[in-house]
DNA sequence: AAAATTGATCGAAAATATCGATGAAGTATT
DNA sequence: AATACTTCATCGATATTTTCGATCAATTTT
């Protein structure tokens, strides 16, 4: 089998035919002009094809030698364009990253993210896929994503977490239902109430219920739905109640509605925001990057 | 300065994005997996950047790595254009050449030529350039030329030859000349005679003035022309009488004029066509194909 | 627990690249 | 016509690089 013309021997031949010299060209090329020399033959050895005509006062190349030297340079240009590439990668925020962001999290956070993002490092481009918090740590170990941004714990593998912040609950209520003249409230108040919750597979749902500390048992839950802006509409509705989270109420998802929403009486009725990615990636420094970034963006 | 990276590496590592797998990576690219490994290492410590994340179960591409292993196959389909281009250089007729041909044989020889060579060999690209004799030898020494149709000898240095084939000159009168009706015609019937030629710097000129033993004082030559055509025209209106080489009279030049052509009475009155090359070229063989073809074409 | 798989690492051997010196062939100068 | 100069090719010695097989460390499967 042929072997493969070397980039070193495509540069060389494109100095022969810069210079027109081969001893320029070494000197251009930083080599003696005995390694140009061989250089270039070995070319024309693997090739197999004769391009250069050595006419002992000026340098001719074949017209083939002059299509070789063509590509030669863009093969040349194009290897200098990933190096270039990579250069510029190893700058955070300049490159391309791929973000999974869970749909409790994602329409309330990103706006503000993405618009952030764009003023800082214009450079930068954040894709994003929005899904269920399962489904995005199978992707990200199937190297589609590169982090995640989540509501902690979730139970990953091979993954490093960097809690972000806290994402209080509020209960959200119809202005006609009891809770909302309440002087206080208690997660223990939501027992026996209608509380309409997100379907299986939302950690918001699991998340909720445990800064509560209930469970499935003690409630009275009539119906699930599919998303949040859903359950603000059944709540004003006068359905049942719900629990929203804190950013989700500051995005305004419940502008136009006469929903009450109140904070508990005790701290810590809240979800844990933050990003996820595996042990193994070599951006860890970026990804803590990004996690600062999004606390500053968000606060 | 940072080394660049080698058509190897980025070999290596489209292998190992391709099989996911740094051992069958290394089956594939017919080398150790302790070679590959080290080369995939290598492109990553130039680069400055993580290509491959090693999981031990399963190897996945950084983002960037995707990117870069996107260059690195355009590059890589690159060089094998360029190799399949110099093999495909190698058989003859396949490529391109650029040709200098005379215009007192390009009119009348190459529309034939041509249309040979796109019917026999659709591959070969033929340039054409059409000057006086000595404007293309020194194209030809300055390498914008590959080989020269033209009439010889034409004095020239470090070049081949190849004679092709004898072109004979006739005699072109007015019906009405006294010359058209003679029994026979010997070049020193031409003595005397208004001989209509072209203008200096035309080889055919001095060919022709040669091959009839001539020189400039023996005639009375009344004016000179720019081409074979204008002279036709002068002779069909009685301006003088001219040589024609046998080739223009075959491709038509006296067509729609009452001109008489005639031969002289001996062989030899004639110019030599061939070809002419560096005497350096690489491409000899190819350049004699052409001229063996040429004389095919034309016979 | 043991066996198997995977990629990284290491030292020795083989292949290669590079250099300076020299050669060959032509050009320019005297 | 002889000489000096220029240019690219060639050669042998040396330095570098590449490659391999063997082994290691980590993990997964049995």
């Amino acid at each position: 089998m042929a072997r493969q013309p070397t980039l070193k021997q495509l540069k060389y031949l494109t100095a022969v035919a810069e210079h027109g010299h081969f001893g320029q060209a070494a000197k251009a090329c930083h080599v003696s002009q005995s390694t140009l020399s061989a250089g270039v033959q070995e070319l024309e050895d693997t090739l197999g094809v004769s391009l250069v005509e050595r006419n002992n006062r000026n340098v001719l190349l074949t017209i083939l030698g002059q299509e070789v030297v063509g590509r030669a340079r863009s093969i040349l240009t194009d290897i200098d364009e990933l190096v270039t590439q990579c250069d510029a990668a190893g700058e955070p925020f300049s490159g391309k990253m791929r973000l999974g962001v869970i749909p409790t999290i994602a329409p309330y956070l990103l706006p503000k993210l993405l618009q952030e993002m764009r003023n800082q490092h214009p450079e930068f481009t954040l894709f994003i896929r929005e899904d269920l918090s399962q489904a995005l740590v199978d992707s990200l170990h199937a190297g589609e994503l590169d982090v995640l941004l989540l509501a902690l714990p979730f139970p990953a593998d091979n993954v490093d977490v960097m809690p972000l912040m806290k994402d209080e609950f509020l209960l959200a209520s119809n202005s006609e239902h009891p809770l909302a003249g309440a002087v206080q409230i208690r997660p223990e108040d939501l027992q026996g109430e209608g509380l309409l919750l997100l379907e299986d597979g939302h950690c918001l749902r699991d998340h909720a219920l445990e800064a509560c500390e209930l469970r499935d048992a003690q409630l009275n839950i009539p119906y699930q739905a599919t998303s949040l802006a859903t359950i603000v509409q059944m709540v004003a509705n006068g359905i049942g109640i719900t629990l929203l989270p804190e950013m989700a109420v500051n995005a305004g998802i419940t502008a136009g509605t006469d929903l009450v929403v109140r904070p508990f009486d005790r701290d810590g009725v809240a979800r844990s925001i933050g990003l996820m990615w595996r042990k193994k990636t070599p951006r860890q420094t970026e990804f803590r990057l990004l996690g600062d970034f999004i606390r500053d963006a968000c606060s």
